[in-house]
DNA sequence: GTCGTTCGTTTACGTCTGTAATCATCAATT
DNA sequence: AATTGATGATTACAGACGTAAACGAACGAC
């Protein structure tokens, strides 16, 4: 199943740093987001039951951590924008950003480099 | 408002073309949705309370056109999801593309291509 | 041993989504 | 004029989501 745009926020926490508690969680989380503990709680528990995330027993409590790699959410999402939206492809996605000027110096630097790796790999 | 998966469907078809009615639509987005003629007309008035279409009267029925421009709403989703998943910059998510082998030969050839004219264009 | 504190579990509730069924309206047909 | 067919509008309903409050169990302080 999905994981949603909330639940991603605490993906995104146990990505950085695993396994941890729910009040470390909440700790990190919680100024930006404005949340209540109820609220992170039911997000873990979201998440354990959509498999996202396992629950280790700490004493009292439970130190929780991603089952799911970020590597492979971040997969999922971008080939599903980049398939709705650019028919599968690549360069058209790069030339959108180019339009709208979202590319950086750094960016443009760094794709060159990129490019050449490639032509080194497949000669 | 935000539009939905079902939703942003319906604007692939009316961004296709437009203006066009709700049979029209149904009889291009039926065969692949399997939808009902119910759920297209649904989906259409979301979309007008969300002021992403525009109907037009006439005769019986009305002809829907997009309000919100396509190149608007990709921009929106593509940014969200370069800022969500790769810190807002360009390069990593080539990057990322590149190591899932999504590259084709031609999108790098593209890519250059690209890299080279902006290269011409800030001297 | 009782009481508050700390966790997790269960329940709640309004909104959004996907997917329609039903109702209302009006034009064409009999 | 009454009926039928097309079209849009209203209503429905289950499941997901955002956001929590309420409940319950257990551990530590008295």
């Amino acid at each position: 199943m999905a994981i949603s745009e909330a639940e991603a926020v605490i993906m995104e926490v146990l990505w950085r740093s695993s396994p941890r508690s729910a009040e470390d969680i909440l700790a990190e989380v919680g100024p930006q987001q404005e949340w209540q503990e109820g609220t992170v709680k039911s997000l873990l528990n979201r998440l354990l039951k959509k498999k996202a995330v396992k629950a280790e027993r700490d004493g009292r409590r439970y130190l929780y951590a991603p089952r799911l790699p970020r590597e492979q959410y971040v997969s999922q999402e971008s080939k599903g924008l980049l398939d709705r939206l650019f028919g599968g492809r690549v360069a058209p996605l790069v030339a959108h950003f180019s339009e709208q000027r979202k590319l950086s110096k750094k960016d443009i630097a760094e794709l060159k480099k990129l490019l050449e790796e490639l032509d080194d790999e497949q000669p």
